[in-house]
DNA sequence: ACGTACGGGACGACCCGTTGAT
DNA sequence: ATCAACGGGTCGTCCCGTACGT
């Protein structure tokens, strides 16, 4: 058992490290200016090795794109199970904030790049999540104006979270987050770890406090 | 004169045409996943012929930017003018929401780009005027959490501007996100719901107050 | 252990294969006029198979050349261990003798090309040595004309033993190149017409006296 | 009659800069690595420019190598015309030396460049004259070094040209190769303008003196 | 006599992916 | 589980030459 157990940790282990090695590449050099040597490169292993761990290209990017993901797929389905309108989109903003203070550099280069945008709209289970986790925030209402608030949300929050400074640690960076989310979306800020605001608001706890 | 005057709207027509064959593909494609193969069989010319008329492919992707850069110019120029840092910060962000309604799809394939973005780093004056855009909402304050808000204001705003809707006109997509990006900014937003501008306008508004 | 042998053996083979083919072509075509893909199809191979064995083209020319100023630094190292000058420079004028002879074609073609001469220049180790070949003739006397003459027994030498026929051996060309050198440096010719060398030589003399 | 002249003039006047930007850029970069545009660019012109005054390519470099081809063949028929053998060798020796030093730089291009080696072969006129220039110290003998002795001397003589130092002049230079020559010919060497040989020699007189 | 604009075809350098051996 | 070796294709760049205008 323990031979095998450590059998299949050193297997697993060279995967692990492709994908780290290639979140750090496409941190440098983004998704399409990386290659598959370049990854190898970086491994001191070959190309071949790479192709034993995942079929193709595309299949390493999603793989890398796995457990970001995941993290969006979390914090859609807990936004989901509010009741009100505005605590799913409380939540929603929250969680998406929690997510981009976390992942800081290697959501900005997801969240932006065409590519991964384009291979993302081939798969169902992705492009009918970032549609659901869009419709947290927009409703089924045809206001005009809320698709184009709820994009900005989305897409300024992941771009704020790479501006912040080395030191800012992840709790400060999503307490920062949250509240231009919140402003955006046209709910009072509530400050973290500062005065708490006095003033009610639709509380819909989860992942703060 | 007649003949003289086609014949240089002849000229520079390929030029142009060129330009345009390249601002739809980087629109569809991204910058990086648009080969100079794809720009010259979209006109039915050969490489060559883009070879004549661009140096080498950066400088056709600059001529690409260079109308976009200059609409950023002339916002960073008409804000800096402005006394206070309120004014500063509320023309900026009124004349990038213009400037993003103005150039909806190919606004957000340059400023989130990675090698546009490398690019333009490797030019000193547009990347100090990347950075002024900058401080023109920052202030030179340490605000720990104002370079995040600004920059959750820029790629908000231009990220959003994708989103619009394609019956949506120009005007009302401004007036939106000159909204958002004033709500993020903390300033109290102005004629929601679409109020059609009084003041008469130059170009497509925007600059003026 | 005759697996692995033979083994060893085709792996390198292609290589070897590819320098050779690249020694026949830059002979007939000059190494300006020699293409990868005229490499890479004298072997029947693509030019990528080319790229995996050299990381670009001037290392494939390094390679070529490597054995031929392995040559010119043996003699060098021999030249400089002898104590006169008069015995330096007959040293260097027989051993360059030798090695034009062992080189036929190839030695010319390297002797000659532009960008041989250039690509040389760039790398400290081969330009020293350049340097250190000529300073065995000239000596660091400021004679006006001894660099010429230096010149003279260089280009000279290289070549003349392209002219040489088919179907005369080494040996004999060695005698006749060795012969015009010293004439040209101002010593006095020995074993002209051929005399057949009486001492043992390892290879295929030159450097002993 | 003037203005057609002073038209004249002009006309052959681009033709012959363009000759003499060739010849800049061969030596400065070869023949194989200089481009027409290249030369275009040296005199601030077209390409255009180029081909209306030369068909194509070879046909300019023809027109570089005519001036020095035409020194050739006058060296060659004013050697053709001494009666004895030792006559025409010395002949042809002084005169390459002379033609040599002349042409410091263009001549060294000329000579090794395997391109234009290959163009002369193919030009019925100018392979006879290289083949009549090498009969001139060969004579039709089959002396079996001759022929190796003969190349050493007209690639010596030519390779030697461009180290001469700069402060060199041209009638010092050629004093210098027609005295290695000679040496290499196995004729007693005369010293120009120092103290003349005092031994009897094939005196037969042209260029010098 | 020369410029504008372009075609057609190379070139060196990468790319992703596959095959067989170990 | 990994490597050596290679195929097939594309990229940006540069080449020579040409047609047409003035």
């Amino acid at each position: 058992v323990a031979s095998s157990a450590a059998k299949s940790e050193e297997v697993s282990d060279t995967r692990a490290r492709l994908i780290d090695a290639a979140v750090a590449l496409f941190i440098r050099n983004s998704v399409a200016g990386t290659s598959l040597q370049m990854i190898a490169d970086e491994l001191g292993v070959t190309k071949a090795a790479i192709f034993y761990h995942f079929p193709n290209r595309e299949q390493l990017l999603l793989a890398v794109m796995e457990p970001y993901l995941e993290q969006i797929r979390e914090t859609v389905h807990a936004a989901e199970r509010r009741r009100s309108a505005a605590a799913r989109a409380d939540a929603m903003i929250r969680g998406y904030a929690a997510l981009s203070a976390r992942n800081r550099e290697l959501g900005t280069v997801l969240a932006f790049d065409a590519h991964v945008t384009k291979v993302l709209s081939e798969h169902d289970e992705w492009s009918s999540l970032i549609r659901r986790q869009l419709a947290l925030l927009v409703g089924d209402t045809s206001d005009r104006s809320a698709t184009i608030k709820a994009h900005a949300v989305f897409r300024g929050l992941a771009g704020a979270a790479t501006a912040a400074p080395d030191d800012m640690d992840e709790d400060e960076l999503r307490g920062h987050l949250t509240d231009v989310g919140r402003r955006m979306w046209g709910l009072r800020a509530t400050r973290r770890r500062s005065a708490p605001d006095p003033q009610p608001m639709s509380r819909s706890g989860g992942t703060d406090d």
